[in-house]
RNA sequence: GGCCCAGUGGCUCAGUUGGUUAGAGCGCCGCCCUGUCACGGCGGAGGUCGAGAGUUCGAGUCUCUUCUGGGUCGCCA
């Protein structure tokens, strides 16, 4: 039943024609919305990726053949239409960009038929995750995916030619690369020609745009897919992609300025959203005190409070114990949340818990002025009213306190203002607050391999006024090492790189390395900085996720045209699946019998 | 690996303290309709309530197990 495009050519795309067209013959190729069959009139939705033409079937207009066939059109059914744009003797419809058109069709011709989809190919989807993903492709029909690949593609072809003009090369790096253990776990894969050998796929191409630092390349940029064998999130793909750039001769500044300019012209030309420059930064230690968080949303405040100095010898247990093991107290006000019920209070304290809080303390001030709190007996009236004047509570505010490491603490208030803010939905999505954080700590203590790890990678230039202290106390070491930060997301990340042997050498001391062990994970990268490396430094941007905010989504999979599921399947295709027994001979890879299902 | 949420016609959902033949809207199929655009009218088909076991005279509803999907913590240098 299908017919031929023979003879038929294209000419526009249907929200392609407007009011200037009417008289003209088009032809518009695409897929049948919906049929709306008045008996002598037929009314059929044609869409395609730019949007919907209704098209006007009549007798007169076109022979009997055709007019027969456009009442057997069906959901989906792909077509070729041949007609006359008119402006539309009917109403016009002002929610349609093509509102005031229709196209009069005197040819049709079936291009292909379909069944009917197992889900309504329509806007703000109701249907199920689960089967939208199974059947990705038509998912991928429904105009807001639709919106959102054609924003990303416009995004990656702005960031190519900004950083083209800008004086960056383009430049790939492999796919198949050396595993390093160190970071997350990488994706393997076997090599034929040396048996027992495995390549590893990159979780991002940080050594190689080094090496090409190294090699001469001054500005390198490239779109690069990258890959982290770890569990999934909203925000988390098993491949994702990465904006990722290098510059040699450089240092935080610089970088920082191409990024910010960048960030302009996206936000300007894709979205209409201005954005100030410079952006403001701000110090991770910043961060962490003011919003217990080095990626803070900053749309809205409930900032954190330091009350340590104000309850220091109070009669309360909780806080004296914290503050004895050298933690601090400290508060956020959920202004205007003073008349929270129980239950709901008790929710907060077991998401606290949750985020590794041992419990947390609260103060609801009545309106009154009345305070009723989870503690009150084992403070003075005094000690209460300095307590809630240093949280600058008002009637009807709600304070809520953390006590222990200031690591738990800035955790678990940190999570506690976010989980208010959505409770209280005051995040506004089109509202874009970016910030710098910088001087992020060099290095973070692990627990149980106790030892220092890189908190960003093992080649991060620290703090030239710090430097000092890698020797007296590591902890303390600065680093030249920058997020860039959107609504309370990380949207890119880098620093400056160590160029200078005595200094990486001394990383790796602090780290626990060898220079052996170092050499053999890294040697090319070491030896290649033996024959005379640029000062260099970089940043790479998660694509995925700057999409998904742009576009207003919560979850990277509606950016991303074939996303995995949760458990990293894919649910349309069934991978990851099993091989059959002679590709895993030539491998010689042998499967554990309970493995093999 | 832990915790939380969801699963009832093709889709989205309702279904009371366990009680006749499990409902609705949309979609689908048929007929009618010359200005519809959430078209309208009339008629119709379509469900072993994710699966299994248990409690009970009786289970969509209660219990246990399990599967599937989502969120989150751990993890993600």
């Amino acid at each position: 039943m299908a017919e031929t495009m023979q003879g038929l050519k294209r000419s526009a795309r249907c929200a392609e024609i407007d009011k200037s067209s009417i008289g003209q013959e088009v032809t518009l190729m695409g897929w049948v919305q919906k049929n709306r069959n008045k008996g002598g009139i037929i009314f059929v939705d044609l869409r395609d990726r730019s949007g919907v033409m209704q098209l006007i079937f009549e007798n007169g207009s076109i022979d009997e053949e055709g007019f027969e066939k456009a009442g057997r059109l069906r959901s989906e059914f792909v077509i070729a239409a041949v007609g006359t744009v008119e402006a539309r003797s009917g109403a016009v419809n002002p929610d349609l960009l093509t509102g005031e058109i229709e196209l009069r069709v005197h040819k049709l011709r079936v291009l292909a038929e379909s069944e009917t989809p197992p889900f309504p190919i329509e806007e703000d989807s109701k249907t199920k995750e689960e089967l939208r993903l199974k059947h990705r492709y038509l998912d991928l029909r429904r105009p807001d995916l639709q919106r959102n690949l054609m924003m990303r593609s416009r995004l990656t072809s702005l960031v190519r030619n900004f950083f083209t003009e800008e004086g960056f090369l383009e430049i790939e790096t492999p796919i198949l690369m050396k595993s390093t253990p160190e970071g997350a776990r990488d994706y393997l894969v076997p090599s034929r020609v040396h048996l027992g050998n495995f390549y590893a796929l990159p979780q991002s191409p940080q050594i190689y745009k080094q090496l090409l630092m190294c090699s001469g390349y001054d500005r390198y940029f490239q779109i690069a897919r990258c890959f982290r064998d770890e569990d999934l999130r909203a925000d988390r793909q098993p491949e994702f992609t990465q904006i990722d750039l290098e510059m040699s001769f450089v240092d935080v500044d610089d970088v920082i300025d191409v990024n910010e300019r960048l960030l302009e012209r996206a936000f300007r030309e894709i979205l209409g959203v201005g954005i100030t420059l410079p952006i403001a930064r701000m110090t991770w230690k910043e961060a962490m005190e003011r919003f217990g968080s080095d990626k803070p949303d900053l749309r809205f405040g409930m900032e954190l409070k330091n009350v340590t100095d104000v309850v220091r010898g109070c009669g309360f247990g909780v806080f004296q114990g914290a503050i004895e093991q050298g933690g601090s107290v400290r508060g956020i006000n959920a202004e205007g949340q003073g008349a929270m019920p129980r239950k709901k209070i008790d929710r907060l304290v077991s998401f606290a818990k949750d985020h590794g809080a041992k419990g947390l303390a609260y103060a609801a001030i009545a309106e009154d002025g009345s305070v009723k709190s989870s503690f009150s007996k084992f403070m003075s009236e005094g000690e209460m009213d300095a307590l809630v004047g240093a949280m600058a509570g008002k009637p009807g505010d709600l304070l809520l306190f953390a006590a222990d490491r200031d690591k738990v603490v800035f955790d678990v208030l940190g999570s506690l203002r976010l989980e208010l803010a959505r409770q209280q939905e005051i995040l506004d999505k089109n509202d874009y607050k970016f910030v710098w954080i910088t001087e992020f700590p060099l290095l973070e203590w692990s627990e149980e391999e106790e030892r220092y790890m890189a908190m960003h990678h093992p080649f991060t230039m620290p703090m030239e006024e710090d430097l000092d202290l890698l020797d007296t106390d590591p902890g303390k070491v600065r680093a030249k090492a920058y997020d860039i930060v959107l609504n309370g997301t990380e949207l890119g990340g880098g620093s400056v790189r160590i160029h200078q042997d005595d200094i990486q050498e001394k990383m790796f001391q602090v780290l626990g390395f060898s220079m052996e062990e170092a050499h053999k994970q890294f040697g090319f990268l070491l030896q290649a900085f033996q024959y005379g490396v640029p000062p260099h430094a970089g940043l790479a941007y998660g694509l995925d996720r700057l999409v998904m905010l742009m576009a207003g989504e919560d979850s990277i999979r509606d950016v991303i045209a074939f996303p995995k599921m949760k458990d990293a399947s894919d649910l349309m295709s069934g991978a990851p699946g099993a091989v059959s027994g002679q590709q895993l001979d030539e491998l010689q890879i042998s499967l554990a019998a309970q493995d093999i299902k």
